[in-house]
DNA sequence: GAGAATTAGTTTGATATCAACTCATTTCTA
DNA sequence: TAGAAATGAGTTGATATCAAACTAATTCTC
């Protein structure tokens, strides 16, 4: 039953490679004050249009409500703004601001820095971390 | 710059996946009141020797205060008890309770039928999905 | 066009997550 | 063996996450 879920599992094994990356992550971006997430988060806003909330948590993958939630530090700290959309007023509009663009401008180095060293350990670890085509392997990912 | 983040990033598509694996799992787990992570979790306990929180964090890939704070509604429902280990009294040994035992082995076959639908829903959608050899599909990955 | 149904977001309350700091115990070392 | 270093957990404060219940605005229907 144990091996099962431990050894199988897609939920389990996804959640597991989720802390460890984020974590991985969390380090590279503390110079900048941003967690993964909100790397990622801002990097969405970055369109030649505002999103919305509804194009937005989607495209993360998550709760809109965890998404209203999510924009609070980011919004104090003067990333991004929040409106109203003009043409439904039931939709807020996600807009970057300048501070927000040049803090990714000056995080994205660092992100993609990171993101070479990890396709470079996934890549020696191949044969061994792939054993149910699920390549993610989490045992040896910790800072290289 | 948001392509690379959002199309190729390892951590982006992982936190994804995580989230909505997470609330799939999440939805056949509630008539137990279980989340997944509270599944894996005790799931996890289901050993031989009733094993310690450094035993159990890594393994969970999480940080040890994590886990700390994960187990104390379980502990509070009975599911779990927290012991100090007899060899090395720094140490805690987490062992499943009667209950928390009959309570995994009554959520274990919801598990297995959830994580079936879940396998067939991935091989109908691999062409798909793989675009970069991270074997997880997330847009169609809803409820089936 | 008025009321019903739908859609967009927010709030609340619970759990999850981590880093940094602290406390207790054990192990190491001079 | 006494003091130092290392190890195992707990605490604190911040953010992340979701479901359920709610409010406001829009669209649909008769």
């Amino acid at each position: 039953m144990t091996a099962d879920v431990a050894g199988r599992c897609l939920c389990f094994r996804t959640q597991r490679a989720a802390r460890v990356l984020a974590r991985r992550f969390d380090t590279v971006f503390r110079p900048f004050n941003l967690t993964n997430g909100q790397f990622s988060l801002l990097m969405s806003l970055y369109r030649p249009e505002a999103p919305t909330m509804s194009d937005v948590a989607p495209f993360l993958g998550m709760d809109r409500s965890t998404l209203t939630a999510a924009l609070k530090p980011l919004e104090r700290r003067d990333l991004l703004e929040v409106t109203v959309d003009k043409e439904d007023r039931r939709g807020r509009r996600l807009h970057l601001t300048a501070a927000g663009l040049a803090l990714l401008e000056r995080a994205y180095p660092v992100w993609k820095a990171e993101h070479d060293r990890l396709d470079a350990a996934l890549v020696a670890l191949d044969a061994a971390i792939d054993p149910d085509g699920l390549r993610i392997g989490v045992e040896a990912l910790g800072r290289t």
